[in-house]
DNA sequence: CATGAATGAGGATTCATTCAT
DNA sequence: TATGAATGAATCCTCATTCAT
């Protein structure tokens, strides 16, 4: 009996924060953490200023649950999508592809994420560190792990190769055209990062052991 | 007779806004543009308010000054120390390397370029691009295209390995250490690209493969 | 039939109506009127914003209602514990005592008296007076005038005696230490105020040599 | 040569601060220190919200420098004022005398530390406590202390009398008429804290020296 | 030119109050 | 009746900018 009135108050409550979190996404997008402005988050949202406050108890704990609520997204998108089935750079290839996908579906929450990690806060920069961990470790794990113990790739540093790649993923997804769409052509990223990551001397007979494998 | 004088005078006025535009780098590189504070910045170098005004007419002048500033003395350095007598790859080689040299004597400046470039004013991002436009032109003309010329590098788009470069360059740059060095080792990071972008003797099976999975 | 019902209902809502005025006397005291919170208040209280306003129909209203509560509630119990039996000194001492012990078991409700006593809202003032004016009517006409017929007190202004009573005793109120007691003692109180400063015995000759002094 | 400049610009600042104090004192007296607004303050004493804070760093900065003020102010004129000349009789006189005379000056000033005393903020208590040390020490050395030595004062706690003392006197101060003036008469006052309400006969003797005496 | 007091628009946050459930 | 989400006025405080000295 008091189930359905529940269900009911915890759907609606959910929407208003949902809608309070796009809205914030798309002004700390366009201005900035610090340029951003709360009046104006809440009427994007359809609401009066003080809801955002009823639903988060700072600008600051707004952002931070921006940014997990992002990373959660992206990182589930990304998870849902991936094929893990083919090789180490049928996966990279993969990542990207779907990377820029999700980009272009949720350009706002990915620009704030962008500005925090080039932006000066320390404290949100550690946060986003946290909420991307898995993906991190999805990289490095279960692509570039993989490569190295198949030879697909040469040795390699796992670390800085995670980092570059998350670099060069986050540099692509800044630069989007006025369609919203990532500039960069995802077949050719990866392929600049393949060459580099590829192992050199035999690299035909890998890669065609890679693609008999599956 | 007037001129010693005003020699004199403009020295101390250089001197002065040289000061100013160092404390406005440490001030912008920590807080933000808009969290900057005019203040700070001028009692950080040592002035009272007023004085930046009487050398800058506003907050958002002083930061296209020290755009201009930054990228006219990254330029020129790496202009004085990038070797152009060797070949490509030891060219781009040199590239990173110097441009590392810069960022670690001037970590707050090109902290504020990082931070334009991957956030949300137009206006400061635009005045970048132009202020760096003869960097990029160096890349794109003084080592890809020789490189493509001489057969060292594979064919490309110049204009996506050169944004990918300076993906790679500024997301380096904004991983300093505690110590503010580059946290990325130049030299791996350069045959991260290098393999990139180099010419490859197998590369037709490998994008054959490729090609036919997908 | 309806009447134990009614009861019921009737005993839950003057509970509910209960605990609601001794939260309240609880926030203001520690906060002050205006920086009492009503939220806090319910939520002391074990209830949610809204049933402040099923009760009272606004913050200055929960406010008065608290006054006469506090003021019927410690009127009743110095009438219930002064004995008008012995003489004007004795029942001074008493209402001191008594007096005393209200504070100890209701400091809170106390302490907001006093707080509006010496505060600046005049309208709050005027209410503490009416609802205070009979324990005013006491201490004038069941002591004070008794104690000048009998003789026992000098000739005074009625008025000015009451007020600088209460003063005393309004003032010693707001003295407790940690345990909650009040940090007078009430013996010495009551004997400052019937005996004053003066020394009794030997007052004429000291004088005269004090003055001798100098 | 530099020194009439400085002297001019601190006249200046030292006026604009006390402008400033004034107006807190009267808006502190009125609304209490949560209820004053700092705008009002700022229009009051002629100047725009923001040079509340180029003196001030914040509403409970400028409060403490309103308690500090008073104290000095009030400390400085009772000492100057007081008479210490006389017998302990005549010094408390004097006290009440002079203090109810600074009250009706003052009026502003001595209200906001009235309501700090009974008011709810105890780093305010504090502050007051700390700033009127002194006048306590004058009353409890210079009038109590003499007294009883001389014999003109019956044995008693020091600390308890001079807080009744106290309460007494900021009692009468809180309470003013509507030309400001203190409500209470202080030659009847001082006659209560010296002798008390008790007739002199039953204490026979002493009433009669004591009613002889008036 | 350097100074720093004064300005006042702007913004984060609080909170009494309303009202639909 | 109890609830608590929504409201928006109110308020403290910041800070870029101006300008008289």
């Amino acid at each position: 009996m008091t189930r359905p009135r529940r269900t009911l108050r915890d759907q609606i409550l959910a929407e208003t924060r949902q809608r309070l979190l796009e809205a914030a996404a798309s002004e700390f997008a366009r201005e900035g953490y610090t340029g951003a402005n709360i009046n104006r988050i809440s009427q994007a949202a359809g609401f009066a200023k003080g809801t955002v406050y009823n639903h988060f108890p700072s600008k600051q704990a707004l952002m931070l649950a921006l940014i997990d609520e992002t990373a959660a997204t992206h990182i589930e998108y990304i998870l849902q999508h991936l094929d893990l089935e083919g090789d180490p750079a049928q996966r990279l290839e993969c990542f990207f592809k779907v990377g820029f996908a999700f980009v272009e579906h949720h350009s706002s929450q990915v620009q704030v994420i962008v500005n925090v990690v080039y932006g000066p806060d320390g404290e949100f920069k550690t946060r986003v560190y946290q909420a991307y961990a898995q993906l991190f470790k999805l990289i490095t794990q279960d692509i570039l792990k993989v490569g190295l113990t198949r030879g697909d790739f040469a040795a390699m540093n796992l670390d800085l190769a995670t980092a570059l790649i998350m670099t060069v993923y986050l540099g692509s997804c800044s630069q989007l055209d006025e369609s919203g769409k990532v500039w960069l052509d995802s077949g050719r990223v990866v392929k600049f990062i393949l060459d580099g990551l590829r192992a050199r001397t035999a690299a035909k007979s890998k890669t065609r052991s890679g693609s008999r494998r599956r």
